[in-house]
RNA sequence: GCCCAAGUGGCGGAAUGGUAGACGCAGGGGAUUCAAAAUCCCCCGCCUUUACGGGCGUGUGGGUUCGACUCCCACCUUGGGCACCA
């Protein structure tokens, strides 16, 4: 069959040339406002939400990857007919502005205005039906003085408190430093050994509500379980007692917190955190006490860095009394590996359960004595604790409860009930949760909108004051915060008795920012926080989409601040969950191309200057082989990122769209290789090829039927491809169609609304090449718009079935039968087959297992 | 150190407890071409066999099941988070 209409020589096809496409569809759309987000009383709403970016001024091929996800979801939901509303913004406050203005003197508003005009005009050309119209950044004026706004509603109703919490310390720039400005325990500029400092510092009460947050996880279906699990362990409940050791000194008691409390006849000393109020006292009369406290402040704040650190401990002479056995005195060390944020700040120690403790046993030399064995063991414990899970069976050594062989959890309550009913302690659940410490000591953030006045006090600046906006004039020419030595703006008359007073200097986490955004989206230019019109309308965020590295902290503090939120009136109940559904996503990676230079340190080679042959690579201008180092985080440093702007320059932004989500589930990691990009665009002009072939094509073919049925099934399995989030699924079988329309003889027509449907269903990965195929092959209107096609349910099922037929569990043969033949059938004609025949070999099968429909097992 | 996740051909990956390797890349063979590029067609887990076929195979070791990539237990490796990076 070779019409002219097949061929390929000769006919006046246009070649893909995305460069020509994409900037005209934007213009269109653009032009018919689809994407701006309308309330409608007549449709349902879909809120579709990434995670705003940190404007660093250059668009990373992993907001690529994020913003295309959501995209899709966006553009499918918009065809299935939602309201959707897919705003953008910036997470604009933070860090790196002050680092630049540090280096270059640039005020970090002029550094941070620049970056985001700078991404926006690098995201422009992606083609993401992001509604620009409700555009904000956290560090305009007019977005965090809501949020001060919303801190004093806070403020007013108990949610926020002042306490003393430790900061890491550079003593040399005498500056606070954030955990990642702390390397190998040493500030990144001074190089100086930090020290851990207290400060005076605003708390949200999160931990008030960590019972509701824990609770309420189970709620949230239809987010990943392991950021459950994750969420749910960072809360940490557990169950518990308070036990009360007494002093020998006579000077009252040391509650301890345990959650082993069935093992106190391992019980071989007491530890005591640095900061407990013991061992301040204690410190006042003891010189080396007080040295060892202060050695203990050496090092960073983060819980990895007090984990990692040598277990250190100081006898601190103070005996308590062993609750079990009076006359049994017990050591209380000062051990820096306890924290005073966790349980009551003092523990008791018992290595033969705990490694911890036994290693910290072992290097002091003090006694290890099991308090159970494992049934039939009686091994005492040497240098590896013995830690069996709560629910296994141990066999308790002349139990003070009088308990002999019971799991874990018997014994613990058998424990907290003997001590309780004895008055020497009190069952207690704890959270391993800790409230959220907000202060920052640095100017690029929120202001906290409060004054201090040596008569009044801490008081809250009036709502009408607000919002107290971060100076122009200051200068970053010496470490800390220029708030701290701006005088104009620091030195203010008290709200309350007018009498000079000072503003507080400490500005927000930048996670406070981020813990609302969402809310703030659905009405950007309220008078307050948020307008319950658009809140109730628009609320929640139906999908949000963004990286596995929030799964904890940006998630919980926004579960958190919606909570408070509705306390205060801005949210209704509904949405003290903010995320009816949450996709966390993979990171993009590329191979780093390294080799050793002349001083034996390692080179890093950028892609293009490294040829790849059979899976090797060289450079190439020496041929020397290089080593490749595959999946690798992109960074700066090694070499290996891949700037987004440059492949859309080359490919144009449909390639890049469709390559991302193609190669890999969307949850995983994603390779990015030169070879797949070009391979997704090969794809994109094979599909382009297609249609300018059918759109020259008349007259009757053959197998339409065929066609229609492909056409029918790639339907289904692409829109539950798409709600489930396995477009990478979606991707092969939108290959899969694309190669059995090449191959159809169908008539014209069939080709034609086969080609029509494969734009539609391309539409949300590649919506530029999507447009301009529905406009060739007469689409009506835009494709963006064109209500998404329907699977004929008639077409989807066939009459026969091929089962595979298993001997033992092993593929051994298959059998093509109707759908419906009965079982008896189906088993006769199994038993029948020639494969099965000579396994069987005359014997009668053990078992014969048919499963209709899918499988025959023949069990012999 | 603690919490979580993931490991499937040369590579990325597919697979409601039911034919392991869909789809793509790389590779091999062929067509077209004066030649190349581009395009199109076929093959492609490993071992064994002339062939038909047979054996092995989803990080490792066990277990449950007629049947396990999928469920359970232990281990190994890699990645994410650890409260002031965002």
């Amino acid at each position: 069959m070779t019409s002219p209409a097949f061929s390929f020589e000769g006919s006046p096809m246009a070649r893909y040339i995305p460069a020509e496409i994409e900037p005209k569809w934007q213009a269109a759309w653009q032009e018919a406002e689809i994407f701006r987000a309308e309330r409608d009383p007549e449709r349902p709403k879909y809120y579709v939400l990434e995670m705003f970016p940190y404007p660093s001024g250059r668009l990373h091929i992993g907001h690529v990857r994020n913003y295309t996800l959501g995209d899709v979801v966006a553009r499918y939901k918009a065809a299935q007919g939602f309201a959707v509303l897919h705003p953008m913004g910036w997470d604009a406050f933070g860090l790196p502005a002050e680092n630049a203005a540090m280096a270059t003197g640039v005020h970090p508003a002029d550094h941070t205005y620049g970056n985001i005009a700078e991404m926006k005009e690098q995201m422009a050309p992606m083609g993401w039906s992001h509604d620009w119209s409700r555009e904000f950044a956290t560090c305009d004026p007019e977005y965090y003085g809501q949020q001060q706004a919303m801190f004093l509603d806070f403020l007013e109703k108990g949610l926020v408190y002042r306490k003393s919490a430790m900061v890491n310390w550079d003593p040399v720039d005498m500056t606070v430093l954030a955990n990642e400005q702390v390397i190998d325990g040493r500030g990144w500029r001074s190089g100086a050994e930090v020290e851990r400092r207290e400060l005076t510092q605003w708390f949200f009460r999160i931990s008030d509500y960590a019972e509701d947050l824990l609770a309420a996880l189970d709620g949230l279906e239809n987010w990943p379980e392991k950021v459950r699990l994750m969420q749910a362990n960072w809360i940490g409940k557990s169950r518990g007692i308070e036990l009360y050791f007494q002093r020998r000194d006579g000077a009252g008691e040391i509650v301890c917190y345990s959650t082993r409390p069935d093992t106190m006849r391992g019980a071989s000393f007491l530890a005591i955190a640095p900061d407990h109020p013991v061992a301040r006292e204690l410190a006042e009369k003891d010189p080396a006490l007080a040295a060892f406290i202060a050695e203990c402040r050496k090092g960073g704040t983060s819980e990895e860095a007090i984990e990692k650190a040598e277990k250190l401990g100081h006898d601190t002479g103070l005996r308590v009394a062993h609750p079990l056995d009076p006359a049994r005195d017990l050591p209380v060390w000062v051990a820096n590996f306890v924290l005073m944020d966790y349980g009551t700040g003092a523990v008791f120690g018992c290595p033969a359960h705990d490694q911890r403790d036994l290693d910290f046993a072992r290097k002091y030399g003090l006694p290890v004595q099991n308090a159970f064995y494992m049934p039939g063991e009686s091994v005492e414990v040497e240098n590896e604790a013995l830690v069996p899970a709560k629910s296994e069976r141990v066999v308790y050594i002349d139990h003070f409860t009088g308990l002999a062989e019971a799991t874990g959890e018997e014994g613990i309550n058998a424990a907290i009930d003997w001590f309780e009913a004895r008055g020497l302690g009190k069952g207690k659940v704890q959270y391993r949760l800790r409230d959220w410490g907000i202060s920052r000591q640095r100017f690029w953030g929120c202001p906290i909108p409060v004054v201090h006045c040596e008569s009044c006090g801490v008081v809250p600046e009036k709502k009408e004051n607000l919002p107290v906006e971060l100076p122009r004039d200051v200068t970053f020419d010496q470490p800390g915060n220029p708030l701290d030595r701006h005088p104009t703006w620091r030195d203010v008359p008290c709200p309350s008795c007018g009498k000079p007073a000072r503003r507080e200097t400490d500005t927000m986490d930048t996670f406070v920012d981020s813990s609302w955004y969402y809310a703030r989206f659905t009405a950007p230019n309220a008078a307050t926080p948020t307008s319950a019109e658009d809140v109730d309308y628009w609320m929640n965020v139906d999908q949000y989409v963004g990286g596995i590295e929030h799964a904890i902290l940006h998630l919980l503090y926004s579960r958190f601040f919606a909570r408070a939120m509705h306390e205060c009136g801005h949210l209704p109940a509904k949405s003290v969950e903010p995320f009816d559904a949450l996709f966390t996503q993979g990171m993009v990676t590329h191979a780093i191309y390294m080799s050793e230079g002349e001083d034996g340190r390692p080179v890093y080679h950028y892609p293009a200057e490294v040829e790849l042959r059979d899976g090797r690579a060289f450079l190439r201008e020496s041929g020397n082989e290089v080593q490749v180092i595959p999946s690798a985080k992109m960074s700066k440093s090694k070499n290996n990122v891949v700037d987004p702007v440059r492949i859309v320059e080359r490919y144009g932004a449909d390639t890049a769209r469709w390559f991302v989500l193609s190669d890999s589930p969307p949850e995983r990691d994603v390779e990015w290789t030169a070879a797949g990009a070009e391979a997704a665009h090969k794809h994109l002009g094979r599909v382009w090829s297609l249609s300018e072939r059918i759109a020259g094509m008349e007259g009757q073919g053959s197998g339409d039927e065929d066609l229609l049925r492909a056409m029918h099934k790639t339907i289904h399995d692409v829109t539950m491809a798409i709600e489930s989030f396995g477009f990478n699924a979606a991707i092969a079988r939108l290959y899969a169609f694309t190669n059995s329309l090449q191959k159809s003889k169908a008539g014209a027509d069939t080709q034609r609304q086969a080609i029509r449907v494969l734009a539609q269903l391309m539409a949300p990965f590649t919506p530029h090449l999507a447009e301009e195929i529905w406009a060739r092959q007469g689409g009506e209107g835009l494709v963006a718009r064109a209500p998404w096609p329907e699977a004929d349910p008639a077409l989807l099922v066939e009459d026969t079935v091929t089962l595979p037929i298993q001997i033992n569990g092993k593929r051994r043969s298959e059998i093509t039968v109707a759908r419906d033949l009965p079982r008896e059938e189906v088993e006769k004609r199994a038993l029948a087959d020639q494969a099965v025949q000579r396994a069987l070999d005359g014997r009668a099968p053990k078992k014969l297992i048919v499963v209709p429909g899918r499988i025959v097992n023949v069990v012999i």
